[in-house]
RNA sequence: GUCUCGGUAGCUCAGCUGGUUAGAGCGGCGGAUUCAUAGCCCGCAGGUCGCGUGUUCAAGUCACGCUCGAGACACCA
């Protein structure tokens, strides 16, 4: 059993903005927290390729879509690369396997008499070659973009039977881990109960999508496009892949995680595709928030988009990572504001992670001989080793409940008992007195002991700086060995050679 | 217009099925200490819990009304 966690595939209108950053972050820290409980993780992103936007996107640039495609495609890639994404697929709608599989797929939900020849009825921009989705209320029925007079234009469109699958979709969203958060999946109930209707998935006017088979001048409309790519995905890199690969070899998805503005799509029309071909359905679908800056929703028109590699080179990923993994919790909106990214990094992991880290290995090295102290035998049951395994419960509840920011909490909590305990314990008074000795290397290895944990437990969360921490206390950490088990207390061992601690974190200044 | 969710200290938010002096983090102010990255630790912050009415022995926590904000109400994704 594998599992299986997708990003959206990404529209290729324009390079990735924050919002794709968060998302596949997010999607990033639970497969690496997955892996290390011992899953196999299929981490699937990609892009979205096709479609009417992107033709002419092409167009006005004078290049043909593919080469778009390409360019901004290694855009993502690169991306990806910086951002040290650790996905295990990366699908792209415009490959050959890909427009297989939804062939496959089509016959699957054909054979079901799930598509028909209908028509699309509405008000028509020729301008935007769109159909316009209110125009009563405008009572000139203009296009808001072009100012033109909109026609009323019957398309022909094939559809698919949504409605045959009103009862088992109504079903399926009463279960309520399936849709998450709760208010998003509220407003998905209402809509459902409203009645489902059909759907189109095809074009006649769009030429850069997926031929219909044997429907001339029929391209694939995007739903029955890009969603297939989650399972396209899971065959990719096979021979000869097909829709009964990916099934046997992953398929379904264990969750979606996808900004909320595409819930509907994911929650609705798809689990009614894939129950049409007679597939299993995805197990969860996740609906995130999304990131205003300084209180205010970010816009081109505005023209406030914060760019994401420009965060990344002054900050660096692991600041990002924290801030938004940490500060923001999954499912509600998020803001980034400047002031507080400085402080929640400078409070956080300068000062209570790095700090503790600094003061407890440089006490170690003090006064022991640049090793760790080398004492009689563990003990389980102090104060701080309790501590530290309640952290490790509540942080793996938290992780399996993507609860991300609460699991960041609680390493942190960790951090700051930790710091706490060495204020009550007071070993630099203790060591004064050279009787005391062995009473300060419990001490010390215990501060040490709950540091070496600290970083384990950021492994998901801050690959790089969990590394760094570990790389100070003398590499405890064993790759091979399961990282679940060296969770447990005690495993730090007697003697081990400190290094000479440096910052794991520069601290950030104000703009 | 209909529906959903929210309005709690300067900021971001916790407060479950109603019950002692309403909590945390950050910022701000003061103190103690020296192992450490001017750090960590301790103390302080007196917020009409959006407004009003009601239910109750008792309401931030329930009901109704109002107000402000965010969102949904199908083919832009």
């Amino acid at each position: 059993m594998s599992f299986v966690i997708t990003t959206p595939l990404y529209y290729v209108n324009d390079k990735p903005h924050l919002g794709s950053i968060y998302t596949t972050l997010i999607c990033d820290s639970i497969a690496r927290y997955k892996r290390l409980t011992g899953e196999e993780v299929i981490f699937i992103t990609g892009v979205d390729e096709h479609g009417l936007k992107i033709q002419r996107t092409a167009s006005n640039k004078n290049v043909d879509p593919q080469t778009h495609c390409d360019e901004i495609s290694n855009i993502f890639i690169q991306n990806w690369k910086d951002w040290d994404i650790s996905h295990n697929k990366f699908v792209r709608t415009s490959s050959k396997n890909h427009e297989f599989i939804v062939n496959e797929f089509y016959k699957r939900v054909r054979n079901s008499d799930d598509i028909y020849m209908g028509l699309q009825k509405g008000w028509y921009c020729v301008g935007c070659e769109e159909f316009k989705d209110n125009p009563d209320n405008s009572p000139t029925h203009k296009c808001p973009i072009h100012q033109k007079i909109l026609e009323w234009k019957n398309e022909e469109n094939l559809f698919f039977r949504l409605s045959k699958y009103q009862s088992q979709i109504e079903n399926l969203i009463s279960d309520p881990t399936f849709i998450q958060p709760k208010e998003r999946r509220n407003e998905i109930i209402n809509f459902v109960s409203k009645g489902l209707k059909d759907f189109s998935i095809s074009r006649t006017n769009v030429s850069w999508g997926i031929p219909v088979p044997d429907i001339k001048n029929h391209t694939f409309y995007v739903w029955f496009d890009a969603l297939l790519g989650y399972v396209s995905a899971i065959s990719q890199d096979m021979n000869n892949p097909s829709l009964e690969d990916s099934i046997n070899n992953g398929w379904p998805a264990d969750i979606h995680l996808i900004g909320k503005d595409i819930l509907r799509f994911h929650a609705v029309y798809w689990p009614a595709m894939l129950l049409s071909a007679g597939m299993k359905l995805p197990k969860k679908v996740f609906g995130h928030g999304f990131l205003t800056r300084e209180g205010q929703k970010m816009g081109k028109s505005l023209g406030n988009v914060l760019d994401p590699n420009l965060l990344l080179s002054k900050y660096g990923k692991e600041a990002v990572r924290w801030y938004l993994l940490k500060d923001i919790s999954l499912g509600n909106d998020g803001d980034f504001q400047n002031k507080r990214f400085v402080d929640i990094i400078n409070n956080d992991l300068a000062n209570t992670i790095g700090n503790l880290l600094n003061r407890t290995s440089s006490m170690s090295r003090k006064w022991f001989d640049n090793k760790v102290p080398d004492i009689e035998g563990v003990s389980n049951d102090t104060k701080l080793a309790l501590c530290t395994k309640k952290t490790v419960e509540n942080y793996i509840i938290h992780f399996n409940n993507y609860e991300l920011d609460l699991a960041a909490n609680d390493v942190l909590n960790l951090a700051i008992n930790t710091n706490l305990y060495l204020n009550e314990k007071q070993p630099w008074l203790l060591i004064k007195d050279k009787n005391k000795i062995s009473s300060v290397g419990n001490i010390i290895y215990n501060v040490l002991e709950s540091t070496r944990i600290i970083g384990l437990l950021l492994l998901p969360l801050l690959p790089d700086l969990s590394t760094k921490i570990d790389i100070q206390l003398g590499k405890s950490y064993e790759k091979e060995k399961s990282w679940s088990k060296q969770l447990n207390w005690g495993l730090l061992k007697n003697k081990s050679i400190l290094p000479a601690p440096s910052p794991i974190i520069e601290k950030l200044e104000y703009e």
